[in-house]
DNA sequence: TTCTATTCGGAACGCGTGTTCTGCTAGGAA
DNA sequence: TTCCTAGCAGAACACGCGTTCCGAATAGAA
């Protein structure tokens, strides 16, 4: 952190602040009245300063193309996910349709999605799913797919029970293990006929109020 | 969504895609450019339209300065949050100091730390807070703070037992009841003066890989 | 001292960019 | 037909903005 001049820190803070309020970089001429520097060009200097250095990144082909590296000025990408109903035990998982246009919607980390593609969320709904380690109110998301490898963490409707359940899978012989998060809890175990995965469980989110 | 001609949705569409690579709007003339539109003056005369229907909002001082209303290419903003340590049943709680720099970092939305101050995470190393609904490497982010309210979610050390816990606060009389998130568990009693609050839990997050 | 590198001030240059002006075309209403 | 409006094309204008050039300080080394 040290090497840096007092003006040089001033411009990154006042880098790190503008970006943060506006969502867009300052020119040098926000620098200059935001950091009281009499000239443009001592702006410029200390921006190629800061850039030789290792601190910032520009693109000199467009304005205000200036973008921090050490992450405190850089907006992680996000994701709006759209909750598409609500998890429960004795109801059927609601059904994602892609194109569909849904009311609510969780901001979500590409961390939290993993980059997939047909992402949508669920709101667990009562204490049934406590067993995946998820409690009323928490939020679950989901990746849309029909199949999934062992150990996975999936959405399963149990067809005979009529049951909605959050468990890993895994193939015994010819049955199928369905195994709680919490593993001082027991497995389900059930033909594969009467299991059908609604999706991959990709990240689950309590909010504590 | 109707009322707008192929060339406006082409423009808005264009407008949520560039966003979302380069994390600045584009200018009248990477619009021109990527719309395959013949004059900026077309461009600027859609742009007007498409503000006068309330789909965006530009600000007339700042070049690039165009803003969707319908959150599609508008990023919420994220904190990134420092993992300060693990949090296990044997060891204390890592002490969160605001100024000092942490390797690890985790992202957040603004809605996960509603954005308070003080705000750090901790990476849960084996299963003991699992009656916290919260397993083996998962992440809670966390408030640091000295005291909390009846039934907020806390990281508490109690000192004679040597323990690290996660769970709700309540005040019994004179005695401190801890009642853990998963109800059917048992809670924990003890005297104030062996309770030694860590912070608030704000939001669990769990991956599962 | 003298030389050299660093930092800064002021001004100008040139391109990017939003805006405006003029005119054209197509289509519908009177 | 005539008139009006929506939409478009091309050009020019004015200003924002990054950049550069020329010098003047200032400080440290020889």
């Amino acid at each position: 952190m040290k090497g840096l001049s007092a003006k040089q820190q001033a411009i990154l803070d006042f880098l790190r602040q503008f970006i943060r309020n506006k969502d867009y970089p300052p020119s040098i001429r926000d620098i200059q009245l935001g950091c009281e520097i009499s000239s443009t060009s001592v702006v410029d200097y200390n921006l190629k300063a800061l850039e030789r250095l290792g601190y910032i990144r520009r693109d000199r082909e467009v304005s205000r193309a200036i973008e921090m590296l050490d992450g405190t000025g850089r907006r992680p990408h996000t994701v709006p996910v759209p909750i598409v109903g609500t998890i429960a035990a004795g109801s059927p998982i609601p059904v994602f349709e892609p194109g569909a246009s849904y009311g609510e919607m969780v901001d979500a980390t590409e961390e939290m999605t993993r980059g997939k593609e047909n992402v949508y969320a669920l709101r667990v709904k009562g204490t049934s799913m406590i067993d995946a380690l998820v409690n009323d109110g928490d939020i679950v998301i989901m990746e849309r797919t029909n199949s999934a490898d062992d150990g996975e963490m999936i959405a399963a409707w149990l067809k005979d029970e009529e049951e909605t359940t959050l468990k890993r899978l895994y193939t015994d012989g010819d049955r199928i293990r369905l195994q709680p998060a919490n593993e001082t809890m027991k497995p389900i175990y059930t033909r594969p006929e009467n299991l059908e995965i609604m999706g991959r469980v990709l990240t689950t989110i309590s909010h504590h109020h």
